[in-house]
DNA sequence: TAACTGTACTATGTGTCTTAGTACAGTTAC
DNA sequence: GTAACTGTACTAAGACACATAGTACAGTTA
């Protein structure tokens, strides 16, 4: 269910979450589902629990989860609209990217193509 | 010329290879011009002469400047056509943006917005 | 010759990430 | 109640990248 890529350059805990958010987002998992526990997960990945608490703990803080001791880390119920609002928030970033490739000598061709081709796929 | 912000996660040298690189997207440096020597950016930056060092050899790597020993460092020839192929490349990079945010429940006309707000937009 | 240029090297400090180990408290099923 | 799970908290240590500090050498230029 979620892999780790040692060789990349974004720490383990960050790749935890951008999964858990990935999954969540695909509809993989939903509000109320339970996460797997700090001990198992860091089993299975071969990594520190407390690797894992830091990823729980900040999915936590964004409300994206809820951690309950004794019972065990869940998707929080508005999950998925804490996780659009800050897709939202990118939209700028979108903006900038598509400004510094206009710079860059990219044609606006190319980078409408690339845009109609993020729209048509609809698989991961 | 160049402004370093000391809170930002990327490295400081990582911030210089970028502001050359915008330099040389804008026009203001072009091919042969010759970037401010190791020891004066270090001073005008307050930073480390080491630091400005493994930006330039980096851009040296990356075929964007060229180091002379004795005389000092240059934008290449070919710099302008090395940043274009290399935004070419961030073309995958733009279509997966757009699909994610249009999975995690942005609309199409939200994301059409922002790239068109691209198009418009030629300033810096 | 003097003042600049890039380059190379060692040593050190710092902060983040990760691991390791231990401990405590709440929950659940038997 | 007990055993086995859950999250949480804490200290200690190692690894690594980034940056600093200082020195030194060779090439270039006026």
């Amino acid at each position: 269910m979620f892999r780790i890529d040692g060789m990349s350059r974004t720490p383990v805990y960050e790749q935890i979450i951008e999964q858990v958010e990935k999954l969540i987002t695909l509809g993989i998992m939903s509000p109320g589902d339970q996460l797997p526990s700090v001990r198992s997960l860091s089993i299975e990945l071969s990594v520190n629990p407390n690797t894992i608490q830091k990823a729980y703990s900040e999915l936590d803080a964004k409300g994206i989860a809820h951690s309950v001791p004794g019972r065990g880390c869940f998707i929080a119920d508005n999950a998925e609209e804490i996780l659009r609002d800050a897709a939202k928030g990118n939209l700028s970033k979108l903006t900038e990217l598509v400004r510094e490739m206009l710079l860059l000598g990219v044609t606006e061709k190319e980078i409408r193509e690339a845009v109609e081709k993020g729209f048509s796929s609809a698989d991961n």
